[in-house]
DNA sequence: GCCGTTTTCGGCCCGACTGTTTTCAGTCG
């Protein structure tokens, strides 16, 4: 079977973001924090100091959510007040913004290492110093080149390889080829919680919890984590049974705490198949091949059995995420604490003990509250555990109370039969109200999108004439539920709508959505920029949709400075006019991600979450909507969503409510 | 490369597993 690589390749595109045609500033913070990953990867394979490479992966990171403008810093010289920017780095960040060179050893570093040797670093067991010592003495620079030299046995000879070695890359080189490195949440959900189920209901299992980034609801997963409780007596059987459950495709390794495996489909009790995908999204994740490549696909998940009582630290270990787990940490060292999987220990009674000998002296834990609370913190949700200030928060009881699935009564962006909808209107509004929901927005695609059968003019007022029929009807019969009618329109060249300015004062309201990405990737961050903020400036625009444009696993967004977008809406409801940013629930796309979030809530910037639907079973989306929006920090009053049909109707209509 | 009222030098999270070794380095999470 030829399937068609993810087109999310680790050595194409690895350049240098380059500059802005008129400048300064020639770089964005994104791109800046781009240039800076790169240079921690390329560090990496150079052999640079750990530390060294560590510096350049913090500073990327932390200015990846940067909220001050950084230019401004720049100009003001207060680039080193970012904590994990020093004088190195402000240097160069600075030389870059201002004169659009990147600096000179960064350039180098880039020429002077050879594209095929990052992709080798997605091969299992091949990390930075063996590619480099491939490279070295082989002088392989790609992973063409690495076949050959392990079907020649030349890299069974090198010091440090083996045969074992060099079969283990042919395998990984053959895997590359097979699998992602990373699946949606949608699929890896899938995958963990049937595996769940099938280990928690072996003999002798007190307990089987997901952990890892599937219980951080990541957009994205790369491995399950599956941490047991068992007790000693049982733990050798209860690996054993899960070493000869269905649906394990390969074992990695099973060693005394940890089990090491590669999962297939049949770990579902029913055979495998995909949602309805709309058109636009199937053709940017692989086409009709798509569906085959994941009823074909593989899963890694490692399993960690551990005693009931050393369970809460193992649960919150792997949990993570690791920048997490970092802070934690180092707030356990402050105390004279360890923290580890196995407990959190005082330093004076573990001395030199390691692992579990050192446990026994664990401060006691039931559960991950007890935890949090030995470091004098409140218990963190998982989505939160980002190292993004939540362990600040988690100090001085300034944790949010996040959004729940039970409080969603609505959602705005939602096609039907009229453009390219699997279902009729009246059979999503009664799908809605099953779902327990007062309210649904209709949204089809505007003329201009021909592909998604985009609706006439007229098409849509007949529509409307609909929607406030059957709104009438429900009224009469004294249901709380209700229609509201908009658009989903194209934002066409110069940031204008697609229909005319009187067709768009008849509806309720307008998603203003990008489709044509041609014009809008490859060019850069400020002009997309400028553009979208004319589009949310037209007066009848309700909602920015899918707001990069992203389609996960699929295709990248176009280049734009969402913190300035969001930052523009800000100003419009600061004014009294509704300017909401969907997070589209999709989990093809996920999009706005929890970084844009939580900015807007800092902004008071109101998030909808749209589910996107184009059928029945496309509203249940919302669900990976909320997930993402709980990862977000958002709470109840910082989404439309949980608004009641009337309080959503008066935000429509440009009330300003209490 | 960054950071600092216990430090401007000497730290920077920590342990399991694997394959290679004969005590350990590299990788991974």
């Amino acid at each position: 079977m030829t399937l068609q690589l993810a087109p999310l390749m680790a050595g194409g595109g690895f350049a240098l973001p380059r500059p802005r045609p008129r400048g300064p500033p020639y770089f964005g913070r994104n791109q800046v924090a781009a240039a800076l990953h790169q240079v921690g990867v390329l560090l990496e394979l150079a052999d640079a100091n750990t530390f060294r490479i560590r510096s350049y992966q913090n500073a990327s990171r932390t200015l990846g959510t940067l909220t001050d403008d950084l230019w401004e810093l720049v100009e003001t010289g207060r680039l080193t007040d970012v904590k994990g920017i020093g004088k190195g780095l402000a240097a160069g960040i600075e030389q870059a913004m201002r004169d659009g060179e990147w600096p000179e050893d960064w350039v180098e570093l880039h020429d002077s290492t050879p594209p095929g040797l990052l992709d080798m670093l997605d091969i299992p067991g091949l990390g930075p110093k063996r590619i480099r010592i491939l490279h070295e003495k082989l002088g392989v620079t790609s992973v063409a080149d690495l076949r050959n030299v392990c079907e020649e046995g030349l890299v069974a000879s090198l010091k440090g390889f083996g045969a074992k070695s060099q079969s283990r890359i042919l395998d990984g080189i053959d895997l590359l080829a097979r699998f992602r490195s990373r699946r949606r949440l949608d699929i890896g959900l899938m995958y963990g919680e049937a595996f769940q189920k099938r280990v928690a209901a072996i003999p002798g299992v007190l307990r089987a919890t997901l952990a890892g980034s599937a219980r951080r609801r990541r957009e994205t997963i790369g491995d399950l984590d599956l941490v047991v409780a068992v007790h000693d007596d049982d733990h050798d059987a209860v690996t054993q049974a899960i070493l000869e459950l269905p649906g394990i495709a390969d074992v990695k390794g099973a060693g005394a705490s940890k089990v090491s495996l590669i999962l297939d489909t049949e770990i579902f009790d029913e055979a495998f198949a995909l949602p309805h995908l709309d058109a636009t999204v199937l053709d940017a994740i692989g086409g009709a091949e798509y569906e085959a490549m994941e009823a074909g696909g593989t899963i890694d998940a490692q399993v960690r059995l551990v005693p009931p009582e050393v369970e809460p630290f193992t649960l919150a270990y792997f949990t993570g995420s690791k920048e997490h787990n970092i802070a934690m940490r180092q707030r356990a060292i402050d105390r004279g604490l360890r923290l580890n999987e196995f407990g959190l220990i005082p330093e004076a009674l573990a001395g030199d003990l390691k692992g579990m000998e050192a446990a026994v002296h664990s401060l006691g834990a039931t559960s991950e509250e007890d935890i949090y609370r030995h470091l004098d913190l409140a218990w963190v949700p998982p989505e939160l555990r980002e190292d993004m200030g939540e362990v600040t928060a988690a100090e001085t009881a300034a944790l949010p109370t996040l959004l729940e699935p039970s409080m969603v009564r609505g959602s705005l962006h939602n096609h039907t039969t009229l453009s390219d909808g699997e279902a009729s209107l009246e059979v999503m509004a009664d799908a809605a109200q099953r779902m327990g929901w007062s309210w649904l927005g209709l949204a089809d695609h505007s003329p201009t999108l021909v592909v998604a059968n985009g609706a006439s003019a007229d098409d849509l007022l007949a529509q409307g004439a609909t929607v406030r029929r059957c709104n009438a009807e429900w009224a009469e019969q004294g249901v709380d539920f209700r229609l509201f009618h908009g658009v989903e329109s194209d934002i066409l060249a110069n940031g204008r709508l697609d229909h005319p300015d009187n067709v768009l004062a008849e509806l309720d309201y307008v998603v203003a959505s990008v489709h044509a990405l041609g014009r809008w990737r490859g060019r850069d961050e400020q002009t997309n920029t400028e553009e979208l903020l004319k589009a949310i400036d037209h007066p009848a625009t309700t909602v920015l949709g899918h707001p990069t444009g992203r389609i996960l696993q699929g295709r990248d967004g176009y280049e734009v400075d969402l913190m300035a977008v969001l930052d523009h809406m800000a100003e419009h409801n600061a004014d009294g006019r509704l300017k909401a940013m969907e997070l589209n629930a999709s989990p093809y796309r996920l999009d706005l991600d929890w970084r844009h979030c939580k900015r807007a809530k800092e902004l008071g910037v109101p998030v909808i979450i749209n589910p996107d639907a184009h059928s029945v079973r496309g509203l249940t989306d919302i669900a990976y909507g909320v997930m993402a929006a709980r990862r977000g920090w958002l709470e109840s009053d910082d989404v439309l969503n949980t608004l009641s049909s009337e309080e959503m109707s008066a935000r429509l209509r440009g009330d300003n409510e209490g």
